[in-house]
DNA sequence: TCTGGGGTCCTAGGACCC
DNA sequence: TCTGGGGTCCTAGGACCC
């Protein structure tokens, strides 16, 4: 059976939603993304912003200097997940086979809809008079047989329009667009097809290992066969939903000037463990790897990692891990532009940490630690801090006296 | 005037094992 | 006495997405 997929997009999603908490913004030029001296990029521009050259990805400065007249927002992450989820609720009348791709766009199954929703077109227009009326934003509908397909003729109906691509013209649709076009082209891949002489969609569908004088692997293959507009991977119900557990959790800060001060980077080394842990707390996930990223001020980067004996979500291990890794691998005295921190393989409690969460000073650290989130959550994130020293200390305990673990978050030793 | 922050996925090379 | 052929795991880097 032929099956139908909507892609819907909205439209300058973060700019929409700040105009709607401040409509005097509405037919300005409006940036999203920070302050017009700030380093940082744009994460979103208004359609009156985009005349003038102003668009996602670009940094703020040269936003500003093309556009000085702008209004600057640093942006409200809270508002637009809320406003997502309001989105979502809207997808929901329509299928429940609804797959969020990013805060502002999601994949509809509509197939077998017809009888209730009628055919398309007439969904898709129902879609956007009704996420109108409910959320107040416009949004973007391609329709089509494959998701890959959807998702470029989304982008073709911008703004507040809709685009169907019948079943059977896929191909064609997909073959006079330049390659860019395609989810999964950068500018990387870009060049280097430009450079094997391929241009466009319908050049890069007739591509062969014959043609091309080698395996084709299977990087370029999947994009082959999404030329062709048919879809990688399948996409079946037990697929659709909510996808799971996060597989990294991390966290990252640039600095308004390069900072070459080893006291000043290892404190936010440990914010940003701190960060770190608490969401996985959160999610109830333990980390069994920890990486950390430095960016030297000449744009240098390099991650450097560990894998641990046992998984772990406290910030006195993080925090030394990150720290130890750090002084390992930074060249002393250079100024560092940005510095991460990143938990990966991450595994629910099981097993040996079922062990370990059984042993009462173990939980009274893990309930320790969720009174710190909570104080965090009232009073901000730096209401609470464990002094370095009294860290080492706890580390040195849970390594080697588990049983001398204290049962409360203790005051800082004196240093 | 350079180039955010949060993710996912792919690849290449080395270690290790049979 | 200059050496094989997989398979798997791990690390680091990088492309890409919004």
């Amino acid at each position: 059976m032929p099956r139908t997929y909507f892609h819907v997009d909205m439209d300058a999603f973060f700019v929409s939603v700040e105009e709607l908490y401040d409509p005097s913004l509405k037919g300005k030029p409006v940036v999203v993304g920070g302050r017009a001296d700030q380093r940082g990029v744009v994460a979103a521009a208004s359609y009156a912003a985009r005349k003038f050259g102003v668009h996602s990805g670009i940094a703020l400065r040269e936003a500003a200097r093309r556009c000085p007249q702008a209004v600057f927002l640093h942006g409200n992450p809270e508002r637009y997940r809320e406003k997502s989820h309001a989105v979502r609720q809207v997808f929901l009348c329509f299928t429940p086979a609804v797959e969020m791709a990013s805060i502002d766009e999601a994949y509809l199954d509509m197939t077998g809809t017809g009888r209730l929703l009628g055919p398309p077109i007439k969904a898709a227009d129902a879609l956007h008079r009704l996420m109108k009326q409910q959320t107040g934003l416009n949004c973007s509908i391609g329709i089509a047989g494959a998701r890959v397909v959807a998702k470029v003729a989304s982008d073709q109906a911008k703004p507040n329009g809709m685009l169907r691509i019948l079943p059977g013209l896929e191909a064609a649709f997909l073959a006079p667009l330049e390659v860019k076009r395609l989810p999964g082209v950068g500018e990387v891949t870009e060049k280097k097809l430009n450079q094997m002489g391929i241009r466009t969609l319908g050049e890069l569908a007739v591509l062969t290992e014959a043609k091309l004088g080698r395996k084709i692997g299977d990087g370029l293959g999947s994009l082959i066969e999404k030329a062709k507009g048919l879809d990688a991977g399948g996409w079946y119900d037990d697929e659709v939903g909510e996808s799971g557990d996060p597989k990294s959790i991390s966290h990252e800060h640039t600095f308004d000037r390069d900072e070459p001060d080893g006291a000043a980077l290892e404190s936010m080394l440990s914010r940003l463990s701190e960060m770190v842990c608490r969401r996985l707390r959160e999610h109830h996930l333990w980390a069994r790897k920890v990486q950390i990223k430095l960016r030297y001020a000449d744009f240098t980067t390099f991650t450097r990692g560990v894998t641990l004996e046992h998984p772990t979500q406290l910030d006195a291990e993080v925090v030394e891990i990150a720290r130890k890794l750090f002084h390992q691998h930074w060249q002393k005295g250079r100024a560092i532009r940005l510095i991460g921190v990143q938990s990966s393989a991450l595994e629910p409690a099981s097993g040996q940490m079922e062990l370990l969460l059984a042993d009462a000073a173990e939980s009274r650290l893990t309930r320790a630690m969720s009174a710190v989130d909570a104080l965090r959550d009232r009073f901000g994130e730096s209401a609470v801090s464990l002094a370095s020293g009294m860290k080492a200390r706890f580390r040195e305990r849970t390594h080697e006296n588990p049983s001398a673990m204290p049962g409360r978050v203790p005051k800082p030793d004196k240093q």
